[in-house]
DNA sequence: CGAGAGGTGATTTTT
DNA sequence: TCACCTCTCG
């Protein structure tokens, strides 16, 4: 083990008994160190595997890292260990602590989407609203977002607040609050927050944990938000057996919240803190990382940091102008198609990044054409459909009756002729007797405050709601149940019903059933003690659930993704489009003058290279029903201008563009078919 | 109550 | 350009 290991990456490996922080740099292999450092804390160390904890953000870096840390360790030594996103280690201390914390057993997660139908609902039932709410609506999420990261609780808030109209906001997050509490639910921001909460309140609690966790590890410092600084600052204790990797110029995520001050902040808190940098890239060319760092250096720094790398200086990173966004997208799929063509590549070779998802649409189109197979990432996330989120939260009500948001969305879903002026008198009735809503529904003495064949509706409901709890409860086998309660209550029809192509209503179809097949999945996998649909669900929340994705994303397809998207992902050739001033850097940014982030970004996609990068900007651009010339993004200006090579640029014969690509596209056709033959 | 018409707004999104 | 929301009418 630990071989293969440059001296610095040696260095962070083997620094246990202090406080070490591990500058790491794009490239630079830092998941080897986290995975080979959690197995010699077991082997070398002799530290039991269930006293380690490793934190990521996404599930996805969490179960590579769980393969990668499983190769290097013997079957059974794994055993114990923790490696998991910082939700789910929220989630799961929560369960574990659950006496200390205001909620009760099964209680429900909302996500952003459940936690904005509520404060939409909250703001419209105060009358909050005006013309511009939906403005209004993403402006309380982001501020109530904000405040639970910075754990000010809704008391606090009043005193924190800038402006004196966000004053309503305040309002709006005391009942937001009060709401979660009374669904016994949580958000996504409270798996951080009430373990930190639980934490400083308690400290014997406090103390059980430093006593069991001896060592903490933690990706992606930088994307850490305060609540999440400290929650691993109360588990590490005054002891401080951690190290945290990271690199402030990938911080692109303080605009929800993350501080990569925390880096910095970690010297203070811990005055014998190590810090380490690990320089050296295994990935890019040195022209390439010669362009990142250069572009970088346009940024105030908090700790110095240079890449090289010894790949070789490579090929120039090619720019090319287009005259507008289609031509530009026409130019990329074309290119893309002649060098894997010229250079007998694999489409997943190559990748397009770009600033907004909008952007892939032009691009989409044009790789059609050509027959290019594709994968975009991000777009409407599997949780998001409306046809899951309808099903989870029927499986939520019965989990948990509480759960009024659940209740809402389902109780006329598909149409039971039970509308808003009803519900409203419910949601009064339950108020009035502080009953959740299910509970109210089910009340005969309803029939008295809503109209008739609504309270027989509703009642109906309640006695369906209750017959599959109890079913389910007693079986040991839900998902044939949960196939027969999907079609029973209509949903089946309804997604026929409402389909306006064969298409559309057999993929909707097909996600209900790759739903199924997850839950099943889920069960299966879990610990005897742990395989109910309960666990399962629990799981199944917090989007924890990507084995088959992962098949997807082995297939070989050009990758389309945003930078965001793109970060910790790594591509032999990548393109970067739409590099304007307002597209890159976006022009919010530009307004708030947040532009050091959109450099970060830019950085970001720079160092996805590993052997050839290609820039591309459009001239003119449309704007609603008009063009619009852009100007160059100022991050081109920044790169070197000996590593770059403009295609295009002054060149004088202007041949019809159309005529141009029809020609490639000719051309390239004959070369198809050249192939196929040969 | 719900279907259909018209209006309006639009970064990025790990959980 | 599109998708989603709101308002109105049957």
């Amino acid at each position: 083990m630990s071989s293969n290991l440059n001296p610095r990456q040696l260095e962070a490996l083997k620094l246990v008994d202090a406080p070490l922080l591990v500058l790491a740099g794009a490239g630079s292999g830092k998941t080897s160190v986290i995975t080979q450092k959690i197995a010699y804390l077991i082997q070398e160390r002799g530290l039991p595997a269930r006293s380690i904890l490793a934190v990521t953000f996404t599930n996805k870096a969490a179960k590579e890292m769980r393969e990668r840390v499983g190769k290097l360790l013997d079957s059974g030594q794994a055993r114990g260990l923790t490696v998991s996103t910082f939700h789910q280690f929220g989630l799961n201390f929560l369960r574990a602590e659950l006496a200390k914390t205001p909620l009760k057993p099964n209680f429900s997660i909302m996500d952003s989407d459940d936690a904005k139908r509520l404060i939409k609902e909250l703001m419209h039932r105060d009358n909050m609203t005006s013309a511009d709410s939906k403005t209004l609506i993403n402006k309380a999420m982001s501020l109530i977002s904000s405040w639970k990261n910075e754990l000010i609780e809704p008391a606090q808030a009043m005193s924190k607040i800038e402006d004196p109209e966000d004053m309503i906001f305040v309002e709006v997050y005391k009942l937001y609050q009060r709401s979660l509490r009374a669904y016994n639910a949580v958000d996504f921001d409270d798996l951080i927050v009430l373990p930190s909460q639980v934490l400083a309140e308690h400290p014997e609690i406090e103390a059980k944990w430093q006593n069991r966790l001896q060592y903490v590890l933690v990706d992606e410092y930088q994307d850490t938000n305060h609540a999440q600084y400290d929650l691993i600052k109360r588990l590490v204790g005054k002891r401080g057996h951690f190290t945290a990797v990271g690199d402030d110029d990938q911080s692109i995520y303080a605009w929800r919240g993350a501080k990569p001050e925390n880096m910095a902040q970690l010297g203070e808190d811990y005055p014998n803190l190590k810090v380490v940098k690990l320089e050296q890239n295994y990935r890019s060319t040195s022209r390439i990382l010669e362009a990142a760092n250069k572009v970088i250096t346009n940024n105030p720094h908090l700790f110095e940091k240079k890449l090289w790398s010894d790949k070789g200086q490579g090929k120039q990173i090619r720019v090319k102008p287009c005259s507008n966004e289609d031509r530009e997208a026409e130019w990329v799929a074309n290119d893309i198609m002649v060098t894997k063509l010229k250079e007998g590549l694999e489409w997943k070779d190559f990748a397009v990044l770009y600033r907004s998802n909008f952007q892939a649409r032009f691009l989409e189109a044009n790789l059609r054409h050509l027959q290019i197979p594709y994968k975009l990432s991000g777009g409407t996330s599997f949780f998001a459909r409306t046809e899951i989120k309808d099903i989870m939260c029927y499986l939520r009500l019965i989990m948990n009756s509480d759960d009024d948001s659940a209740f809402l969305r389902v109780v006329n879903t598909p149409k039971r002729g039970i509308g808003a002026v009803s519900l409203e008198k419910l949601g009064l009735f339950a108020q009035e007797r502080a009953l959740g809503l299910l509970e109210a529904a089910s009340r005969p003495a309803l029939a008295e405050h809503v109209p008739k064949r609504a309270a027989a509706e509703l009642s109906e409901f309640a006695r369906m709601i209750a017959h599959y709890t109890e079913e389910l409860y007693q079986n040991d086998d839900p998902i044939p149940l949960v196939r027969q309660m999907v079609g029973e209550i209509g949903y089946i029809d309804l997604i026929k019903d409402e389909s306006k192509t064969p298409q559309q209503e057999k993929n909707r179809l097909d996600n209900i059933e790759v739903l199924y097949q997850n839950i099943q999945g889920l069960i299966n996998r879990a610990e005897p003690e742990d395989q109910t649909l309960e666990a399962a669900l629990r799981k199944l929340l917090l989007l924890d659930m990507l084995e088959q994705q992962r098949d997807e994303d082995d297939t070989n397809q050009v990758s389309l993704s945003t930078l965001h998207a793109a970060k910790g992902l790594e591509f032999n050739h990548v393109y970067m489009m739409g590099l304007e001033e307002e597209m890159l850097p976006h022009r919010n940014s530009i307004l708030s003058e947040t532009v050091e982030e959109e450099r970060r970004l830019m950085y970001v996609g720079i160092t996805r290279a590993r052997e050839s990068l290609c820039l591309s900007y459009a001239k003119e651009r449309r704007a609603g029903a008009e063009r619009k010339p852009t100007s160059i993004s100022r991050f081109l200006e920044e790169l070197p201008g000996e590593d770059l090579i403009w295609a295009g640029k002054n060149n004088a014969p202007v041949e019809d563009p159309v005529l141009t690509a029809q020609r490639h596209i000719d051309n390239l056709r004959a070369m198809l078919a050249n192939q196929k033959k040969a």
